[in-house]
This record gives structure tokens, C-alpha cells and sequence, in this order.
DNA sequence: ATGCATGAGAC
DNA sequence: TCTCATGCATA
């Protein structure tokens, strides 16, 4: 009914109307109502990435044609398009958190939730040499902890114990002391200590990613900052976002007084398809193939769009972001759950999923 | 704080 | 086509 056909573009006029730094002191939590031309800054990483990935991936096939509305282009609107900006990402199977290369002794079901104890930690094979990591164009930092070298344990695959990291191999890289590849607890600690710093401060979240992208080059927006103190991201994209926070922490620390000069960006008029609300009866049908099958093929996703009254498209995202949200840092109980397995392997689907615990 | 969406890059 | 990083728009 009220999803079905809803699917309206919003043109994105660029309205300068962009927030100025808030000065400490008279705070608004993430509300900006900027909008920034999103490929058109932080263009300033270079992602090199490696080895391809194990059992990421993953095919699928099978798939009949979409039509997606939103696609193509509707007009001959000045429908920019970015070639090559951001995008650093190397995805692999990064996911794995560096975890200690148990003998698995557990019965770990769960590689899920990285910072629990999942213990299946398989390390990939061509990591080590070629991985890296990304490194930005700019010479003024760079970023040192991705994981995924060697598949480097950091240790720690119980919460709160954290044992140094055993000397593992560490393949290449050198005895740098600090900021290697931090291990889930201390990603945690820091990005607590971030956000009371960043309130102590008075500076919104929407601030801390305009100022990295002035002070640093690269901007990122409310949703990240806010994701990151939530731990809701990546091990590796925490990995990569820390030494830019940790940075800004320190200028804002010493600098406590002077803004940091903030400038907009000119968006484009670019169109975004609308938000989609699925109701919530549709979305418990989702969940409920979701757990049977976390990756639909392509001719499922179109039957089930088909009962379900939804776009293909829109069927074929939820999945996506579905399989996103299981792969997060920060698992739906805020406080480590135990660690639902991932659907990766062998999962049952448990008759639970009640993952739904808003944190704070 | 989070849901839905975009897009580059890897398979 | 999927994954992954990221963000607009929204609750």
C-alpha cells in the first residue's frame, strides 16, 4: 500500500546552507542540514589493495535484469559523474578481526561480531605481502593500523583480556611501537574516550567531519562520526578512522578555542532516490528470508519483491544492507553478545533475531 | 541514531 | 552482482 510505488527523486539542489562550526559551547547533536557534494571532496585517498578475497564474494547469478528506476538517467539533468574519487576501500574478507589464530578450540560458531571471541580466525593467505593497506595521498599522516597485514592478532579474543599480542609473525612491518593494528579493545576505548572528549569540547559529530576534511582532506559526515563511537563500523574501516580522529583530537585539544575553519562544498545536483519505508510487517518478511537465506538470487529477490509488493531493487538493497548490518562491529546487543555467528557458515537461524537494541 | 541508497572495485 | 565504505534523509 503506502510503499508500494513510492519512488520520487529528490533533486539535490545545492542550498548553501551549510553550518558553520559550531564554537564550543552551543552544541547541536548532528543536525546539520548540509549536504556536500559526496564525490566531490575527499578525493584524496588512493586505495591499493590486494589479494583477492576467499570466500567473500560470492556469486551470484543467476539474475534477470533490473530496471532500476534511478539508475539511469531520467533527464538530461547535469548528472555528474565521478569516475575515480574516494574509495579506498580494498574490500577482502577484511572483516576478520584479527584474532588470535586459535586451534580452534572453541566451539566458535561465530566469526561474527569480530570483537567477540569468535575465534575462527582463517587468516588469508596473500595478505601479508601485499596488503598494505591504503594509503592516502597525503604525505601529512599516514595511516598505519590496517589490519589485515599478515592477519595480525591483536590479540585479545575474549572480552577484556587482552594478552599482548604474542609475537606473531609480523611478516612485514616494522617494530612500530604505537598505532599498529589496534585490537577491537582498544578501538573501543578510543572511540569512547573520542566521543567524551569531542562532548567535553562542544563539538557535534557533523563538526568532527567537516574538520577532518579541512584539516585532513578528508571530509566525512555525521553518520560516520556517529558510527564510529558506536562501533558500528568495519574493524578495518575503524582501523583506518582512527589515527584521522585521534589526530583531530589532539588539534582540538591544544587548539580548544579556535574553530577550525569550516567550508562547505558546493553539492551537485545530483538525484537520490527516496527513502523507502517498508513497513514493518514487510520488513518481518524479509527478516524471515533473510535468515533462510542471507543471499537471495537474483530470481528470488524478484519473486520475493513480487509478494511482497516491492522493487527489485529496493528487495536487493535491504539484503545488501542487511548482510552490512551483520557485519558491524558492534553487535545488536551493544554490549557483546555473544556473537552470533555470521550466516557465513552454518547457521540455523536461530528463532531469534532480536536485534534491536538501541544503544544509548 | 539509523534506514535506505549510491558507487567503486573485486569476483 | 556482491561487498564495502560512506552518506543523505529521516525517525
Amino acid at each position: 500500500m503506502a510503499t508500494a510505488a513510492s519512488n520520487h527523486y529528490s533533486l539535490l539542489t545545492s542550498s548553501a546552507s551549510i553550518v558553520h562550526a559550531e564554537p564550543p559551547g552551543g552544541m547541536q547533536q548532528g543536525t546539520g542540514g548540509y549536504r556536500e557534494a559526496q564525490s566531490l571532496v575527499q578525493g584524496d585517498y588512493a586505495a591499493l589493495q590486494s589479494n583477492g578475497h576467499p570466500g567473500g564474494g560470492g556469486g551470484g547469478g543467476g539474475g534477470g535484469g533490473d530496471g532500476s528506476p534511478w539508475s539511469t538517467s531520467p533527464l538530461g539533468q547535469p548528472d555528474i559523474k565521478p569516475s575515480q574519487q574516494q574509495q579506498q576501500q580494498q574490500q577482502q574478507q577484511q572483516q576478520r578481526p584479527p584474532h588470535l589464530v586459535h586451534h580452534a578450540a572453541n566451539h566458535h560458531p561465530g566469526p561474527g561480531a569480530w570483537r567477540s571471541a569468535a575465534a575462527a580466525a582463517h587468516l588469508p593467505p596473500s595478505m601479508g605481502a601485499s596488503n598494505g593497506g591504503l594509503l592516502y595521498s597525503q604525505p601529512s599522516f599516514t595511516v598505519n593500523g590496517m589490519l589485515g597485514a599478515g592477519g595480525q592478532p591483536t590479540g585479545l579474543h575474549h572480552h577484556g583480556l587482552r594478552d599482548g599480542p604474542p609475537g606473531h609473525p609480523g611478516p612485514h612491518h616494522d617494530p612500530h611501537s604505537d598505532e599498529d593494528t589496534p585490537t577491537s579493545d582498544d578501538l573501543e576505548q578510543f572511540a569512547k574516550q573520542f566521543k567524551q572528549r569531542r562532548i567535553k569540547l562542544g563539538f557535534t559529530q557533523a563538526d568532527v567531519g567537516l574538520a577532518l576534511g579541512t584539516l585532513y582532506g578528508n571530509v566525512f559526515s555525521q553518520t560516520t562520526i556517529c558510527r564510529f563511537e558506536a562501533l558500528q563500523l568495519s574493524f578495518k574501516n575503524m582501523c583506518k578512522l582512527k589515527p584521522l580522529l585521534n589526530k583531530w583530537l589532539e588539534e582540538a585539544d591544544s587548539s580548544s578555542g579556535s574553530p577550525t575553519s569550516i567550508d562547505k562544498i558546493a553539492a551537485q545536483g545530483r538525484k537520490r532516490k527516496k527513502r523507502t519505508s517498508i513497513e514493518v510487517s514487510v520488513k518481518g518478511a524479509l527478516e524471515s528470508h533473510f535468515l533462510k537465506c542471507p543471499k537471495p538470487s537474483a530470481q528470488e529477490i524478484t519473486s520475493l519483491a513480487d509478494s511482497l509488493q516491492l522493487e527489485k531493487e529496493v528487495v536487493r538493497v535491504w539484503f545488501c544492507n542487511r548482510r552490512q548490518k551483520e557485519k558491524r562491529m558492534t553487535p545488536p546487543g551493544g554490549t557483546l553478545p555473544g556473537a552470533e555467528d555470521v550466516y557465513g557458515g552454518s547457521r540455523d537461524t536461530p528463532p531469534h533475531h532480536g536485534v534491536q537494541t538501541p544503544v544509548q
